[in-house]
DNA sequence: CGCTCGCTTGATCTCCTTCAAGGACAGTGG
DNA sequence: CCACTGTCCTTGAAGGAGATCAAGCGAGCG
């Protein structure tokens, strides 16, 4: 058993369920650990990377650079999360990778992975799904930032992280790291640093969440979940 | 050969190649072929297809329902391609499928595409393929609604439109079929219809792009895709 | 101590929404 | 052949959510 594929096959089982023998398969997938500085790129737009990532600690995200120059951040990824298996078959990024804070990520070798799909359709099935959800939370965002007021929106980020932290282990009850400063969050949804942290005020003076020291903690998930309109289905966890 | 497995095999072909036997397995594919009234939904969320959808004729739409209930398309589907290949291997449908306007559409059983998808490794490859590419796709969606002002993100998706109705294979030199309502267009951009028809009117009087009856006309490519800051990279199309 | 980085606050401006109504056009029925 | 109806496009005026610009503040750190 090793690190990195202990760490796969964890997060492939927040999809779905596979047999033990695919699942030995993908735990004894092994690659290197690296670590990454804060705001440093992993792969940027054009690279064909050879591995796919894992984040081992830390906070990862994906963007673009918009055409005013701001940057759009499609996704962050905690802990435990696979940020990049669509690599396996693209020609190339079309967006960057990089470290949202100083990170340790795990590199996989994309060879390594074709013989575990080749050979094991239930992995095989379960990786590709699992690309298939990263598609749907992009819609999802989709949606929040084009249909959401800012207040709902931000609220709707912070529900999805958490369940996403839920789901790799990270929260203690209603607690979870949220290492981010409030200009990556404004990245995300679209807006200015200025209007995230006047939504933020908002959202702890109603007593719904605080987010403090880099922790997020919900206070009232029902007031939190309503002004979001959040409805955790796109996220297909398991459970 | 079958009409819906010809279909499929030439948008698979979009995004790369696969050797003859691949393609035949492909082409062999079969199915039914429906007609779908305008604003009819396919499926429904928390559905679970058992059938693979081609649009024949018409436009097929991708949407949800936004919080303040207003819809929110993800994505527009052109004759020649396949909106919900993810069906495959998700367990249910978080958001609709419905017909933009009256449509014809081929559904092949999920059964026989799995078949291929067991033997075939190379038609495997580019059908994970394709729902990469719908992952990219939706991701540029969010940085048009995001970081764009209305009028580059309305010019944005004209340029993706045609370039996908060049990829299909309907497209004239500068004209395509765009049969959609100012109203269908401003529920993908985020924006109310009132905004897209002066939007609109602007791209026109500046001579980039003409749109009546149905018909999309680009007049000037380089000053439409300049505005839109256009870069064609994220929809991964093979030439 | 001075420096930087991130959070906070205030005032003004603008892009887009909202609401409301008029007009072009196709389909339908008398 | 013409009123009737619905759908979509168009136009105008007013209001608001968020952007922009600018400055102050607190904490960590060399």
């Amino acid at each position: 058993m090793t690190l990195l594929g202990e760490t796969l096959a964890r997060h492939l089982e927040c999809f779905g369920t596979m047999p033990a023998e695919d699942r030995a398969a993908i735990v004894a997938l092994d690659g290197e650990v690296r670590q990454v500085g804060r705001m440093r790129d992993i792969y940027g737009v054009g690279e064909h990377p050879r591995h796919i990532v894992l984040v081992l600690k830390g906070f990862l995200m994906r963007y673009s650079i918009g055409a005013d120059g701001g940057n759009q951040v499609h996704s962050f990824y905690l802990p435990g999360e696979a940020p990049d298996l669509e690599t396996l078959y693209l020609d190339y990024m079309d967006n960057f990778l990089a470290a949202a804070v100083d990170s340790e990520v795990g590199m996989i070798p994309h060879e390594a992975v074709y013989q575990v799909i080749e050979d094991y359709p239930e992995a095989r099935k379960l990786i590709w799904r699992q690309t298939l959800v990263q598609a749907a939370v992009f819609r999802e965002w989709l949606v929040r930032n084009s249909h959401l007021t800012a207040d709902g929106a931000l609220a709707h980020l912070l529900c999805e992280i958490h369940l996403r932290a839920k789901a790799a282990g990270l929260a203690n009850d209603w607690s979870c790291p949220l290492p981010l400063s409030q200009e990556l969050v404004s990245d995300a949804l679209g807006m200015t640093a200025v209007h995230v942290n006047r939504m933020m005020q908002l959202l702890r003076r109603s007593g719904a969440v605080e987010w403090r020291g880099g922790v997020l903690t919900i206070r009232d998930w029902d007031r939190l979940s309503e002004l979001a309109a959040f409805d955790p289905k796109y996220l297909h966890l398991r459970r």
